[in-house]
DNA sequence: GCCAACGTTGGC
DNA sequence: GCCAACGTTGGC
């Protein structure tokens, strides 16, 4: 079993949105990165974990974790004129982008800030991608020495 | 294959 | 809103 992180706008999508769907289950749509898409493709299997990070907001962070509950397959809002995420390079018989279902598994009582992480950049999380100068993938893999240290934050 | 232009991300 | 950093596109 392996360990990621994944990036949300909160605006856009929150832990608390996915609190709220049904089997607190959804499809994790809308990446439109190749490297972020490859892992969704190949590398992130069912039965994994994963830190769901909020980016774009007031307090940047990770609110919880989620489950994998299905492995990659074909995004259908690429398919969709009307998506924001609609891309016309895509189509049903060459998909182009993918997705992964997650579902909720713990929701943190308070966002592990990305200023306590940034804290321990020289330490214990030297190696941590998310705060590599100028990252930028809202997919990314965390190693499980790194997991198990973000989860004694809490 | 190079690289300039452009678009996006994401913290601040 | 700003802007650094990076990915993608497209002309050559």
């Amino acid at each position: 079993m392996n360990h990621w992180l994944l990036k949300s706008e909160p605006d856009s999508f929150s832990i608390d949105d996915l609190a709220k769907a049904p089997g607190k289950t959804c499809a994790w749509d809308g990446v439109r990165n190749f490297q972020a898409r490859n892992m969704l493709l190949d590398s992130i299997k069912k039965g994994d974990l994963a830190f769901f990070y909020h980016s774009s907001c007031a307090v940047p962070g990770i609110a919880g974790i989620v489950s994998i509950a299905r492995g990659g397959y074909p995004d259908a809002t690429a398919f969709d004129p009307k998506s924001h995420h609609y891309d016309p390079d895509s189509n049903k018989d060459s998909p182009r982008w993918y997705v992964v279902d997650v579902k909720l598994k713990v929701r943190f009582k308070r966002i592990i800030t990305l200023d306590e992480l940034r804290a321990q950049a020289q330490t214990k999380l030297r190696d941590f991608v998310l705060l590599r100068r100028g990252n930028r993938l809202s997919v990314m893999p965390v190693a499980r020495k790194e997991w198990d240290f973000i989860l004694t934050l809490e």
